[in-house]
DNA sequence: CCGCCTTATTGAAAGGTTTCATTGACGTCG
DNA sequence: CGACGTCAATGAAACCTTTCAATAAGGCGG
């Protein structure tokens, strides 16, 4: 780092190379307008003095920025990354930077991000929050267009892109069912989620819809969705005594499905014939595993591409409207549920 | 978003709560100096008009933020999504925000990252370079503190924290050969990556100490780092003819080694029976894998929180000094490579 | 050779916050 | 009752850039 001196102003270079600072302005913004010779001055005096631009003042007198932000859930789930390379394709054709932020799943750091970034003037923000209906994000989408990702809320005050996690879960269970299964562990949490809910949701709906038993789908519930959590229930369910074991675990999202698919498998069962497995999400990782995983597919990248899209409206378009876009997941089938 | 007005000022809010605008500071920045009644009127008056504090003008005053930044090659490699983990510990542990860039592996884009961070004067810059001798990080390093994560530079302009390549490479080769493999595979690209050439280096360490012919080691070269590099890696050693074909196969990273050892097993082939394979990072998803992947463990979160407190010296202390961190890579066997 | 037009450069103002030296009010002590 | 000390509030200056109306210089046609 340098020594004492501050660093340099538009004012010293334009000191250093005799001109006035509107020209080193015109040169930085506007270099057409300046002759070549004092292009050429002015460039050799930021070089000699080190000028580097300050963006805050820059963006004080613009009052914007070429910034979009994305606040995600937890950073180490490849979902969620799969979902910002689809923020950042669009992003990049805009010409906008983005910055990735991690909540990991704190609605405390949540809450410093989102404020931190208006405060920030950013052109917009994209979060999948821990919780869609916290008020704060209704004070932020006062100033800084807002739009929720891999969640929907059914007031229509914010944009959304979001997969149908109902019918998501439907589908798992219904082909868990399809093939003969009628005990069925659902695994994952914490409640909070609402991931975690609506996709229970469906599939309690599967089970109500093929006429299976009140007690059907037994619930193992996890503190969080990494691989750990996974490993963790997969013991639990193990410990069940086989007659009444679940023989088809839907996990409620596919870092739990792989955790658990690890943890059968070192206990000498194989994957689906003791146990049949499906997950959420569909990342690579998934059909990946050497007993390739059954998995509710998300289109990811589309989805953040769709939520940027949104986003750009809503930053740029006078009469925006809000909308709610819903993808409608789709079954992969895999060895981890077919022989 | 608001309609057209724009957004309050303190001015505004010191008019509306009939103060003055040094009062309204005080407020927000030192409230135990303002009288309760006088705070109050000034809190209500910030409510009504929906007052966001401006952090360009903030800045623009204080002349730093409470924000570091971490620039980091493929977001969507978990090895990196853990070093980032590692960083934010320690950020938030010094109450500073952490953004996340994604350069994927781009120069271009690492390049317009890097300098709108100095621009924005953030506190420092954690970065993962495509090249760690580009001039643009002297450049930058001159102005803002930079530490480079998982390379190092052997001048000594810069602090970094990264594992031995070489060593883990030559880990990685000696299991196999010590395991009785004589045909090994190298299996990573593209070789502008240090990562990609050093482990090589390693491997073939390996191979000159144990005295192999010059062809016992194989290189097999990727376009990138990724999972489907790994498939077609896999694919193109799949047609190699048996007697010529290579019994081992050391990745350059996980990610490559998970598609590989899809590939081998989608055509019928047994690992570690007909391919042993090692990975590098022992990212989570190698040790899940069905079948469990020898790795070359990096200290991963350990990586990334080491940079940043080099980083945070480098901040605040005067006589920093830079400092290159080495960790010794360590490996992991795992039934990948063992019967 | 003058007036006009174009092109290049200028300098002041604005943008919103923080800081700090100063003022004002009020209570207390001598 | 006056001087002093404390606490609260004030407002001007500074941070650095961009913009824009105004000026200066230079070239051309008449």
């Amino acid at each position: 780092m340098a020594g004492g001196a501050r660093s340099a102003s538009v004012v010293d270079v334009a000191a250093e190379a005799g001109v006035s600072l509107g020209t080193v302005s015109n040169v930085l913004n506007r270099p057409e307008r300046v002759s070549d010779k004092t292009r050429f001055k002015v460039e050799q005096a930021m070089a000699r003095l080190g000028f580097v631009r300050n963006e805050s003042a820059r963006q004080l007198r613009a009052g914007q920025s070429r910034l979009l932000a994305y606040v995600m859930l937890d950073v180490a789930n490849p979902f969620f990354t799969d979902v910002a390379q689809g923020i950042d394709a669009a992003a990049t054709e805009h010409e906008l930077s983005l910055f990735l932020c991690n909540s990991a799943n704190d609605a405390g750091r949540e809450a410093a991000y989102l404020t931190h970034l208006s405060q920030q003037r950013v052109q917009g923000i994209l979060v999948t929050p821990v919780d869609p209906y916290s008020p704060l994000l209704e004070e932020i989408v006062k100033h800084t267009p807002v739009v929720i990702v891999d969640r929907t809320r059914n007031d229509h005050r914010f944009c959304s892109a979001a997969a149908d996690d109902v019918a998501g879960g439907r589908l798992a269970v219904e082909h868990l069912i399809d093939r003969g299964h009628t005990r069925i562990a659902y695994i994952g949490g914490p409640p909070s989620l609402g991931q975690v809910r609506e996709r229970h949701e469906g599939a309690l709906l599967a089970c109500r819809e093929a006429g299976l038993a009140e007690d059907a789908l037994l619930h193992i519930g996890t503190d969080g969705l990494g691989f750990a959590d996974g490993r963790e229930a997969g013991e639990r369910l193990i410990g069940i005594p086989a007659k009444r074991r679940p023989t088809a675990a839907f996990c409620a999202n596919d870092l739990v499905a792989l955790g658990l698919l690890q943890q059968v498998s070192l206990s000498g069962r194989t994957v689906p014939d003791d146990l049949a497995i499906v997950g959420f999400d569909d990342i690579d990782f998934a059909g990946a595993a050497a007993v390739p995983l059954t998995s509710v597919r998300q289109p990811r990248r589309e989805l953040g591409r769709t939520a940027a899209e949104a986003l750009l409206d809503e930053a740029s378009n006078p009469d925006h409207e809000h909308r709610q876009v819903t993808f409608t997941p789709e079954l992969v089938a895999r060895r981890s549920t077919v022989t």
